[in-house]
DNA sequence: ATTAGCACTCCTTTCCCAAGAGTGCTAACA
DNA sequence: TGTTAGCACTCTTGGGAAAGGAGTGCTAAT
């Protein structure tokens, strides 16, 4: 048996239906329902269907329908491929142009909340891929120097390392030159043995002093990769649905959000070449890598800023959330952030 | 009618047995309490005494009592005499020796929150006291100047500006000799109108770069104060405490606790110069600036790193949390913080 | 001053019942 | 053959009522 469009169009209604309410939809609300002509005890039967089809299920006998995973895929589906043509504009997302991307991703976190009244977060750019832009080496002590480094997107690392011996000023814009020679447009991962080899007998004297720098580029960048920056926001949003507030599930929910590295496998998975750049991925329920979210349904898009430089954003609802605003919403998002600063 | 030995006794064994059960607590479990021989029947006059002079609440007519916030009151201006004096050590407590303050805030925030399963808050230092100890520019694309500020305590703020006119190396290289000669060593407040027209006035030609840069300083340090850093963790701890956990009570602490800015009322009263340095504040009930912790306790406490460099540590729990531990683990942590960076 | 005992109060839990919502099935109808 | 009306049945939900429990206040005895 498969699905009439009559089918499809009831199908279409009781999820639509319970979208909005949140509780079983039964026959006779349905029968009501503007487009399809058809008496409650029509429908009673079309369900029947739908249910030994799996789209649909009974909580219990004598309740109405709810939506299951089956019919939430069939119905987002759907709502992808009408929405995939027309990305809708969207001017009130005010994006003040930050040059300090980070904050602009907290930024965007609080705002994705606040428009869809759902939970959200946003993984920071991974590095791996990243160019190095600029590298600058500062004494702020006698043995204490200030290393900063710009990768493209202008994101910026700091961090010190001690030096054993103190440094002239002409020694450290020795370094400063030489190291920004070596390694200014490369990405993290072109950095390499004889990249570093390179350098170090080129410092000569103060190879142990290079040595450190690499180092703690590598830390810096690592350590941004290894504990991936995660925005998160709108988390007691969560609380405006029943089916997901009780005590139990709440707690569970937030403690997620709370520890960003159990999020990360929403990211892993997304960040697998396999998925093509803009495409937005909707995981309903036990779809979910996230154990703890097997009640919620969890929209991600990736988004792109410089070569290498990507990110994800998503947010995480009832399984009853609105597909539709949510697709159309991170459709236009990334594509501003694409638009904003991919150049 | 004051309070004698044995009414405070019985007082403490009230609020102690509360802070353990969360249960009221009737007559006969103080009675069966181990330091005292007495019968329930005399425990009863006593609580009824301890009722009347406001100690100790009866929730409805036939439950045992719960403290009041008076009786909370009492209890910890108990604890916090006693605890004076001994500083107890906490080796466990692994400080790692990290440069960057914040990253250290960060994780404080998390160790506490571990530690005593109650919500964590640890908000920045605030900088207006705070001395310049390096400013430095260095060009990252041709009109786009990068600044990095480090105050006292090693921390760093980082901005972009974009000139008009491309600079040299040796221009950058001169105004960074003039900046640093001209700030170092200044607090924010000190640098004033006469520093500052001065420092254009050397600065020739580029002082309109020298505006933006002490602009951006400006903000840089305004903004940090503005929104000041709040650093938050085990919100969810809240559900391990029946009394808050409705989902009303739970959803609107949480949510106070993601938004940062409702939480500055704690930190503003603290930082009056009326309170002394290391004091630890308890805020019991009402007692608390933030409305919706008026269910909870907040214990907060003043952390001083350099001069001027100085922020506050809070816990949020419920009124029947473990005080004693509570203000012992408080006055341990920030004695560390003291002694690591106050050097 | 302390204690034992007892009646009383009030909360909480449980159970039951009625109401309500929705289904599945059967039979009738176009 | 597809659609519909009707009805019995199921299951949840909400509101009491009743039972149980915990704890008090008071009185009288020690």
């Amino acid at each position: 048996m498969e699905l009439d469009e009559r089918k499809e169009k009831i199908l279409k209604a009781i999820i639509q239906t319970y979208l909005e309410t949140g509780e079983p939809v039964g026959s006779r609300t349905i029968s009501k329902y503007s487009d399809l002509n058809l008496s409650s005890a029509t429908i009673r039967n079309e369900m029947s269907d739908l249910e030994e089809l799996g789209y649909i299920i009974q909580p219990h006998t004598s309740a109405g329908r709810i939506p299951s995973d089956k019919g939430y895929r069939f119905y987002v589906d759907q709502i992808i491929r009408e929405k995939d043509s027309q990305v809708s504009q969207m001017q009130e997302l005010m994006i003040q142009r930050v040059d300090r991307v980070e904050l602009l991703l907290k930024q965007m976190a609080q705002i994705l909340a606040n428009n869809t009244n759902y939970a959200t977060l946003v993984s920071g750019p991974s590095y791996h891929q990243t160019k190095l832009k600029f590298i600058q080496l500062s004494r702020v002590e006698s043995h204490k120097l200030l290393i900063v480094v710009v990768v493209e997107g202008n994101i910026i690392r700091n961090s010190f390392i001690t030096t054993d011996e103190e440094l002239s000023d002409e020694e450290i814009l020795n370094l400063n030159i030489l190291l920004n020679n070596s390694l200014n447009g490369l990405t993290i991962r072109e950095i390499n043995l004889g990249v570093i080899a390179k350098l170090k007998e080129q410092a000569g004297a103060h190879r142990q002093v290079v040595e450190m720098v690499l180092n703690e580029v590598a830390v810096a960048v690592e350590a941004q990769d290894e504990d991936l920056q995660i925005y998160t926001s709108g988390a007691t949003n969560i609380f405006k649905y029943p089916e997901l507030s009780d005590t139990q599930r709440a707690s569970e929910l937030i403690s997620t959000l709370e520890q960003k590295e159990l999020l990360k496998g929403l990211f892993d998975e997304q960040n697998e070449p396999s998925a093509s750049d803009s495409e937005i991925q909707v995981y309903i329920g036990d779809e979910t890598p996230v154990r703890t979210m097997k009640d919620c349904s969890v929209v991600t898009a990736n988004y792109v800023l410089g070569e290498g430089l990507r990110g994800t954003i998503g947010i995480i609802g009832p399984k009853r959330m609105d597909y539709e605003k949510v697709v159309g919403t991170l459709r236009t998002v990334v594509s501003q952030l694409n638009e904003t600063f991919g150049k």
